[in-house]
DNA sequence: CATGAATGAGCATTCATTCAT
DNA sequence: TATGAATGAATGCTCATTCAT
């Protein structure tokens, strides 16, 4: 059928649109890139993106709900492998794969990271937002379940593991955020996103287990 | 001299000019506010502003300035006291100092997280770059000084410090702006910025005495 | 013959698309009344309505040309009614025939009005705007002619037919545009566009019957 | 005082841009109308515009505001004169003073007319509707007024004074609009809307007074 | 013939910066 | 030195029209 055709044709384009605005974004931010601007990247004309988006913020909420559901994936493929078992073990299993995602996928940690401080409470409605932090409890109880596990099994000391999870997600972040800088990064010549991040987590992981 | 109490009054309308900017910056945003709307706050014309400043943009770089400013002087202050001599009592007070920044003077801590994110490249000059570079550097050393003599003296284990100093700080920021926006705290009921930040440093430095 | 069929299907479809084209422009005037609108309503492409017609302006223009049309026929019919020989008689007819036209079809009216306050120049041709005078002119030597008769019977005083024509096409306007907005229809309570109309008429037969 | 100069200056340009305003609106019609065409006119800068109005829909209802002021005033100060004392004599001089407005002040009946039509509901708020109200109601009531003085004293025949009232204005509404487009003046050679509005009104004053 | 996806000119409005006073 | 009126570049969005299928 030629409605398939059409809907797949559809669905890459507006992918399309998506990915040159994911780009734009990233290199200027979202006010500073212009719908024309995404239009030229994606290499169609400006109207053209009314045809699948609403308005700009409706591009980035689309790309912000994108990004939360492609890190839950990943945050949860690593979870449930069955070759770590230890709550520890988990623990940095997860941390890699958020750091895979940071690494790999750099504009997503970014939108997230504009989301969480408050950069566009406008462009969401309240639908988008109610799913936004949906996801965003979704992946927090992954680790907050593994600490829990660490802790019931005396591995970890005892605490607040839901505080204990927010430490660690606020840790990465804050690592990954500061060598996103090109002026962070010539501060610490010699340490990457990737060195920061693991240290971070050696070190918080210790602290962990130590505490009993 | 006549000259000196003009130079005076010229420091004192400027400085003016940045508190205003700050309280608007901090409640609006650095691109929502126009500059009427500073010189609204600092009860002067629009136009004086353009007597003590280039460009919006070169407001926002010197505010940039003061806040690393304090901070730094702010941290030296902790570490200096000679109440608290070793290390770890001396990371735990320069952490209080941060902690006491980002809380007392918020819209500086969070001027310097968007310079950390890259917000505004364009509008600091090459000079300005190095201060700021330099500031920063001063501030990190202060860190780093106490984890290398954390680790001369066997209380931390063998590391690079410089590394460390820099978990210390990113862990910190990345505390501190989790909780910063309003979505964020609803996920996490009973837990303020500063229990986060407390949790963060105590197991940062659990692991860091452990290490060895 | 095919070719037959295929005409008559072509002219059925531009008729459907024109009446698709007075709904949507009634409902929500010209410039705000979408091509695509007018295409929806007629159940047909937005595309295809440029194989019908050169643009949306002209779409008005043959509306208009309809909508003249219109009236003169009803005007006709009206006037050549020989149950209504006195001229008094005939012009009261062709009264009612318009008043009954701007009820019925208010589209057309408010079209012939829009028109004669010079709303779309740029959208007519020059042979258009011919056919238009053309339309316009027969319909107005009707009413001149019952006047004329009216005249030279000497039922109503002497003086220009024509000129007095126009008084009455004017004045019904008029009544009927006043009441078209519900601001003014508030400021008349009690009286409709129908008894406005009326009561116009009557005073002017009288003025007219009474002038000698 | 210079702000009293100052007061004045800006009255003088916010007059300005009105009248540039009202003369691109007549020429062009409010839609096709650009607020940079209506800058350029006033001979400044498309955001100076801005400084004087909110909006260009506030400046359509300033003007129409302004509008309905000076027919009011034209109206009363012809029904004042004590010099016309009898009810058709004020009738008529309000008449004439009614289209001395119309053609002297071309762009304000136009406006006028056009806010009859409803064409811009949205461009007026709920105030300035009910000061158009009021004051419409004022200008009808002195012509009311006039009608029901000649009903009294038995000059004109007896009727509905208000619905008179409203047959005389629509009828000098059609009028007026009837010959305010070249195609309608080219239908009625050596009839100029004066003489048009000059015999409806002696039309309808002669019916009014034979009546009885 | 019919379609509707794609286009880009056009528009109202904002705001950093200038400059005459 | 101080002012604020004036400016016009910049931007998100609409919609008449075209054209490949």
């Amino acid at each position: 059928m030629s409605s398939q055709r059409r809907a797949r044709e559809r669905a890459q384009r507006k992918e399309g649109i998506l990915q040159a605005a994911r780009a734009a974004f990233a290199e200027s931010g979202y006010r500073r890139t212009t719908v024309e601007a995404v239009a030229e990247r994606a290499e169609i004309g400006k109207g053209t993106i009314y045809l699948y988006f609403e308005s700009k913020d409706a591009i980035q909420a689309e790309l912000l709900l994108q990004a939360l559901a492609e890190l839950q994936a990943q945050l949860k493929a690593a979870g449930d492998n069955p070759a770590t078992q230890r709550p520890d073990q988990k623990l940095r299993a997860m941390a890699d794969a958020y750091l895979d995602f940071a690494q790999n996928i750099p504009d997503y940690f970014r939108l997230l990271n504009a989301y969480d401080r408050g950069d566009f409470e406008q462009g969401t409605s309240t639908q988008q937002q109610e799913r936004l932090l949906e996801a965003s409890n979704n992946a927090l109880d992954l680790v907050t379940q593994a600490i829990a596990d660490g802790m019931a099994s005396g591995l970890f000391g005892q605490g607040d593991p839901r505080k204990m999870a927010a430490v660690l997600w606020g840790a990465m972040n804050g690592a990954l955020s500061l060598l996103a800088h090109p002026i962070r990064r010539n501060m610490l010549p010699g340490t990457d996103g990737q060195a920061l991040c693991l240290a971070t987590v050696d070190l918080l992981l210790q602290g962990l287990m130590d505490q009993k």
